[in-house]
DNA sequence: GGGTAAATGCAAACAACTTGGCATTTCGGG
DNA sequence: CCCGAAATGCCAAGTTGTTTGCATTTACCC
């Protein structure tokens, strides 16, 4: 499974040479967490660095009223908290574990070491994050000019990866509202206009993709 | 003048030594550009970086139907284009000269080479790109969250910079939508509501900052 | 196979924003 | 000083999305 949202939820890992990769993976330490486990908050000052190894993360923010604003929905192979570890400021996001998942947890000075004794890898994490803010830009113009229904077809897209047809997104109408940033009823319209034209079939818990290339036209128009 | 708004306009310029940024701009080459007249368009697979000496330049993106998604409004001291640079990618964004402007072009080679003799300058790059995905990731939870009164009352303070009580912004009522994303109509009614809480006084072409505390209140609650 | 919690479907009242159009005001140049 | 372009003010209709509340369906566990 892929990154399953366009953000926060970098490729840099998977990037990597395979023998860096693997060292640098082989340094960290293996965490389980339970769904709905809190993994970081917003405020935290620990600048570690985290890999998902198996399951899925939820990174956002929890406002006001327990309403939520989801940026990523991160999958197997993704990685997260290079952000504030850059930036030397505390997290400035939540991330939830979205179902029992295992991170691997690596440290600073892991990572560090591995920037200093690899130019190729500092690079290599430039170009990364200039994609996740080019992704970023992506997503404010999406909120803006796109309808709901066009929304809801990016983000399944997304999510969906490079399957073929007929793939599951495991994710509830509410998960999708948060990420897209609607509510539960708006997207729940919308979900039946995409089920309407045939490309998708909503499921409990999850939706069926019947037709990527006709979401992909649904999304960019 | 500072950053007119959150994003694409790094202070890494400004944030490197002054030994430094002297050399660097040294380097550059001037150039003159008119209210309106393009910059950079997407696509374009230049990798130069610009630095904006004096007026103003509008980051965004021209959509169907003329629409504009308006990322940033930079002034004088900010920077832009080393995330094409930094992720070897076309161009994904506009750049147009919201006034007459003088900006410093920097080549490539100039950047790598100062990248590569001062370990310190890449992790101020990194620094400043984390710090604009956070800032990113603020605009959209504002967006989806705030009222456009809030909306614009955040747009209004980081357009001001650090200035006292008094400063005027200079940007249209039109150019303040396409930054907040609204219409013009439900900025004008926004900008009456800030009138008559007294934190601002609106203005032909531009909008006097009246209480700067009052403006942070509105924005954050 | 019944009970239960989660997920989905649905409807009406309400609020916010957009669109299109037009009137008015402001500023700068001839 | 007048004129024209640009900026602002304003209105009404139409669209979209939210909120609140409840009914229904689904999956899972005992």
């Amino acid at each position: 499974m892929t990154a399953l949202a366009p953000m926060a939820g970098t490729g840099f890992v998977m990037a990597l040479p395979e023998t860096v990769r693997g060292d640098l993976l082989g340094r960290g330490q293996a965490r389980s967490f339970a769904k709905g486990q809190i993994i970081q908050q917003r405020g935290d000052t620990a600048k570690e660095f985290w890999y998902v190894e198996s399951g899925s993360v939820q990174i956002g923010r929890y406002g006001v009223g327990g309403r939520l604003t989801l940026f990523a929905l991160l999958g197997a192979g993704d990685a997260f908290g290079e952000l504030a570890f850059m930036g030397e400021f505390p997290r400035t996001v939540d991330a939830i574990a979205g179902s029992d998942s295992v991170l691997i947890r690596i440290g600073e000075r892991e990572l560090w070491s591995l920037m200093d004794s690899d130019a190729a890898v500092t690079r290599l994490l430039l170009k990364t994050m200039a994609l996740t803010v080019q992704e970023s830009f992506d997503l404010i113009e999406s909120s803006r000019n796109l309808s709901v229904p066009q929304k809801l077809a990016q983000a399944l897209l997304q999510l969906s990866g490079n399957q073929e047809d007929g793939t599951q997104v495991m994710a509830t109408q509410q998960d999708l509202a948060d990420l897209v940033g609607v509510s539960r009823v708006s997207l729940g319209k919308a979900m039946t206009r995409l089920q309407g034209a045939g490309v998708i079939e909503p499921g409990y818990g999850f939706v069926t993709i019947r037709d990527r290339a006709a979401l992909r036209d649904m999304g960019g128009g």
